[in-house]
RNA sequence: GGAGAGAUGGCUGAGUGGUCGAAAGCGGCGCUUUGCUAAAGCGUUGUAGGGGUUUAAAUCCCUACCGAGGGUUCGAAUCCCUCUCUCUCCGCCA
């Protein structure tokens, strides 16, 4: 959520960002309904001014007094009054709070003028793309695929996007993830392992509620949300909390798996590995100062982007542009991996500052050092990777003529073997 | 799952219908004393929203907040209802 007091004195400010995210919000109506919840708020304040008053009073007289008969008499009217003016203010209350999340976040002055993801910057390119396309075939169609990667079965067992990983297909995903992880903490990242299911709270405050239900799996007789990422339950472990601004940055990360619903998905985007309705992920975050936020960012990508460096995988980073920047972020990196057998950049993290639009729904504060004063902490998030499709990259870059895959020599001690077979 | 007890400020904890945003203690912060530390004395001490004033900070006024939401009442931390969570005992269980 933005910060209505920004809205109020810099409308103009904010319709310039909603502008250059290309997204069409009816700033005046917010406007005109913010006004009138202010005059009626102080319409209510003043006739409960006006009962605490008669309340000190009463307390002062002796009960059965016709003063104090009075009194109730008169105040009867009042406390009518009042609780009639009180329903309108929270009628227009619910409405105001609305509208304000109906605002996006403003980008930041870095971010790109653009309406269209081909309008994203391509901000730095890494390793030979070239290079890797040998024996390179989507990864679905080598040889044995099925064997590893049991899409039928998961089918059968629960649904489409649920895949079966077996064997050498367990092993590898297992050995990513701990290799995430073993280099997240060693970057200064505190391991979490968090719930992965959360409550209607903790999607409300990261913004998964009220509008994207539609992408999370809800258990019906609790009221759960199975993650859709581990950004839910991380960013909420500070929810509603004031921290020490000496313990800032915080920088933690969790590996979940992650439940998405992904309705309307079609075609190539779906094939494989490439996009599930379950799959395993490690989330890095950051709570900042809000003067740091931005060199923060730069280097929550670069932690990803190592990831990926010593992975072996030719890779891309994009700055993405207005159109293309989510509601709530300022400014956002993808990071994407090249697969040689579908000839295609995968998606692999996006890292991207929140800036307060998070903590403040969130309520996430830190108490200045010198200024004893609360003010709202900066969230940073980015993956830290998610593993099919960087999994779906190695297979298909390293695939060798005898049908096997060579893995990077960072992820030998974690696999326990050199290649990774599919017979 | 069954039975009982409870939820108050950074923490402990008093408060069972009115001048209570809330005693007291601890902690924190400031000052004084002291060679430093410690100790003692005095003072201070939440969050949010709105408004006035100000270039701004400061400051002032009003309102809300005693787990959450509803209700009763002229008036609720206090009474009633619903929910959530915690603790104790029993049951079950990896």
């Amino acid at each position: 959520m933005l910060d209505p007091k920004l809205l109020r004195e810099s409308p103009d400010l904010v319709r310039a960002a909603i502008a250059k995210k290309h997204l069409e919000v009816d700033l005046d109506a917010v406007l005109a309904i913010d006004a009138a919840w202010r005059a009626q708020l102080q319409e209510v304040e003043a006739l409960r001014a006006k009962q605490k008053a008669a309340n000190t009073a009463m307390a002062a007289l002796p009960k059965g007094s016709p003063e104090f008969i009075a009194k109730v008499g008169e105040m009867k009217a009042v406390s009518a009054q009042a609780k009639e003016r009180e329903a309108a203010l929270n009628e227009i209350e619910a409405k105001f709070k609305q509208a304000m999340l109906s605002i996006p976040n403003l980008p930041h002055a870095s971010v790109p003028e653009g309406r269209t993801p081909e309008q994203n910057m391509v901000f730095s390119t890494h390793g030979d793309v070239a290079a890797v396309s040998s024996a390179a075939k989507p990864h679905w169609e080598i040889p044995g695929f099925e064997k590893l990667f049991d899409f039928g079965r998961g089918a059968k067992v629960t649904g489409a996007g649920f895949p079966f990983y077996v064997g050498d297909g367990a092993r590898i995903v297992r050995a990513l993830l701990q290799f995430f992880l073993d280099e997240d903490v060693k970057a200064g990242y505190t391991e979490v392992n968090p719930p992965i299911f959360v409550n209607a709270a903790s999607a409300t405050a990261t913004g998964q509620l009220p509008d994207k239900e539609g992408q999370m799996y809800e258990t019906t007789p609790d009221q759960l949300y199975a993650v859709p990422t581990a950004e839910v339950p991380l960013t909420n472990f500070f929810r509603d909390e004031i921290l020490d601004e000496a313990v800032l940055p915080v920088k933690r990360c969790a590996y979940t798996p992650c439940f998405r619903r992904e309705a309307g998905s079609y075609g190539k985007d779906v094939r494989g590995l490439n996009r599930l309705h379950q799959f395993d992920k490690v989330e890095l975050l950051k709570w900042v100062h809000p003067s740091a936020s931005y060199a923060e960012l730069d280097l929550l990508r670069e932690d990803a982007e190592r990831l990926l460096q010593k992975l072996g995988l030719p890779y891309r980073v994009l700055l993405m542009c207005g159109g293309d920047l989510g509601f709530s972020q300022t400014k956002k990196y993808d990071l994407e991996v090249w697969a040689a057998g579908q000839q295609r950049w995968l998606e692999v993290s996006s890292c991207s500052n929140f800036e307060a639009f998070q903590a403040r729904r969130a309520q996430i504060r830190f108490r200045g050092k010198e200024t004893g004063k609360v003010e709202l902490v900066h969230t940073l998030n980015g993956s830290g990777l998610a593993v099919p499709r960087v999994l779906a990259a190695l297979l298909e870059n390293n695939l060798q003529p005898d049908g096997r895959v060579k893995l990077p020599a960072a992820l030998v001690p974690y696999f326990g073997k050199e290649f990774l077979t599919f017979a």
